[in-house]
DNA sequence: GCAAATAACGGAAACGTTTCCGTAAAAAAT
DNA sequence: ATTTTTTACGGAAACGTTTCCGTTATTTGC
């Protein structure tokens, strides 16, 4: 039923398939007037080329895979948003998988594109294992790989992320300012990558604090009841005035959390998280947020991906693009 | 350099290409030795078959579209994670598109599907236009097709949808019983399928109560200061003492509303939206919703799709599957 | 005015599968 | 003991492109 290909073309106009082929990419070697004839007849038709086929024969799919550990999420929606506007923007159709966290799904789903199903792939870390092999065959085979947001250090690839160093020392330095005594740092759970940078932000910023109050730091799992456990229990034990949380969710179990102890924010504890909620300033309280700018780290990750696809040059100069993130401030860290 | 393909397998083992391609697919007719060592070989050299000629050659992608106006939604988020976790088990893989609720990219992105590049497609429609010829050229190709949420009514396709009309008269009942006597509509734009059957249930509810109060509706727009500007004014000359916002986004603007006009919620307003915010519950107050059951569509229409790829009957019976949403009682309609 | 360059096109190979068809040997049937 | 069936495999076509190599005409160079 689908005839409508190079070769009926070519039939219906009398030309053989490559002369078809050259016209409809613009060859130099044909002629203006057959030229005018193909496209006319292929608009009138609304040929379209078979992917497979031309996937088959150039090595190229057209299509780039997006790798993410999770998709019920702002930051993840908006880096998607980023990078889907710049796959329109190219023509390119974009697969996204998503990991659950789940080192091992990481792993079979890269294992499955390593074949050719894409021109290049961009991926956040689902947890940080020091396994990459995985990635490393990607390299081997030359299908380009730009990392975001959790990336992996030791690989020489490009990587866009935020300064997230920076950041905390400048979140933890805006609770310092409000006054907070004893400051409370929720950690996320397995990824060193961004987590160490932002726990060392932190860190830094108690170490070169005038009280030089010792840090708090609570490590918290991939499981939400555990985590308002174990939160619950630090409010009522260490009774930090401020919080300092790593990635959203540990913000949002926080707001729950207070609710039960009957704690209030900001007077008894202020809270300062990694977001990008798009309601942030809605919540009660609305909360300050260290927001990143996710919709442009898709967009940068993806022109990034699309230099390497096009130079088809995988390996040379591995840059680091770091973006800036941003200091909300709202009612969650308010000194009145 | 990528050289490990069946002919290399075949070579590598001294059998014939056809042979290993049997031994692969699991054919009864290769021996069970030779299926052995084909399968040890296979995985010893991590063989992946180049899904670009069995493509061509079976007209088989592995592939599926799904097709949404956003993104940044925890909504389509949640479809599109219930769609993942299908397409994962049947180890397909998925492509996303996002048209920005813009008809022609739609139209567009269809167009470039009906070539064989993916094997079936989930939808939701963009906006309501009557216009769906790229739709029906989809049935004419025998691509497989499941509408989600946003359907196409005149369509003979597989539809997955909330019970609209039925939550629509609960949410307004809801309104009613919390004492409103002034149930204002927040219309949503453009979109007849849905939008139609929630009006409806709401105008139906308002016909059957005891003090049979007249409609009060608001036609909003995509653009969200001309929608916050027309809320602004319809509370203020207005004076609803109840809204209801028929999707999400229009729900927020009221909150922000609310607030520049001094307006307590719920003492002076109401509020109740469908939606699927995951903070709904962290809000200033905490929203009342009547929430989807996002996932399970997801789910539900990935199913219903794969059964249609799999039997490759497009046609016959087109079912409509309808799920239940749920009303969640929160502050933002509570009477004291 | 003749060799050389160019313009415009056709034939066929190649990409990696799957599958149709064929066929030798072994097993079963008569 | 011969014919028929089954088992297990090989050869080659086909899917729809792109591109390498020709091959004619026509134009250009001298």
């Amino acid at each position: 039923m689908n005839k409508i290909n190079i070769k009926y073309l070519a039939k219906e106009l009398n030309l053989s398939i490559s002369t078809v082929s050259r016209a409809l990419s613009d060859s130099y070697e044909i002629s203006a007037e057959t030229k005018a004839k193909v496209f006319a007849l292929a608009r009138q038709l609304n040929y379209q080329p078979n992917p497979n086929a031309s996937g088959l024969r150039g090595q190229k799919t057209k299509t780039i895979a997006i790798v993410i550990p999770e998709i019920v999420n702002d930051f993840f929606s908006l880096v998607i948003s980023g990078i889907e506007k710049i796959t329109q923007e190219k023509g390119y159709y974009m697969l996204v998988y998503i990991t659950h966290e789940d080192h091992s799904m990481e792993v079979s789903f890269i294992n499955s594109l390593v074949k050719g199903r894409v021109d290049g792939i961009l991926l956040s870390r689902s947890s940080e294992q020091d396994d990459y092999s995985h990635l490393l065959e990607l390299n081997d085979k030359g299908i380009p790989l730009v990392f975001f947001d959790r990336v992996c250090e030791t690989m020489d690839n490009v990587k866009v992320t935020t300064d997230n160093y920076e950041s905390s020392v400048t979140a933890t330095q805006h609770l310092l300012a409000a006054g907070c005594r004893k400051i409370a740092y929720l950690q996320a759970p397995r990824n060193i990558s961004i987590g160490q940078l932002r726990m060392n932000g932190y860190l830094d910023a108690l170490k070169d604090s005038p009280g030089k109050q010792p840090p708090l730091v609570l490590e918290c799992t991939n499981d939400h009841d555990e985590n308002s456990m174990r939160i619950k229990k630090m409010l009522a034990t260490e009774k930090p005035d401020g919080i300092f949380a790593s990635i959203e969710k540990l913000a949002v179990i926080c707001y729950s959390v207070c609710e039960q102890l009957k704690l209030r924010i900001p007077e008894d504890v202020k809270i300062i998280s990694f977001s990008n909620l798009q309601t942030a300033s809605l919540l009660n309280p609305s909360l300050t947020t260290i927001t990143q700018p996710a919709f442009d780290i898709g967009v940068t990750a993806a022109r990034e991906l699309f230099k390497r696809i096009e130079k088809k040059s995988t390996g040379g100069t591995a840059e680091h693009v770091v973006l800036k993130s941003l200091l909300v401030k709202r009612k969650s860290t308010s000194t009145r």
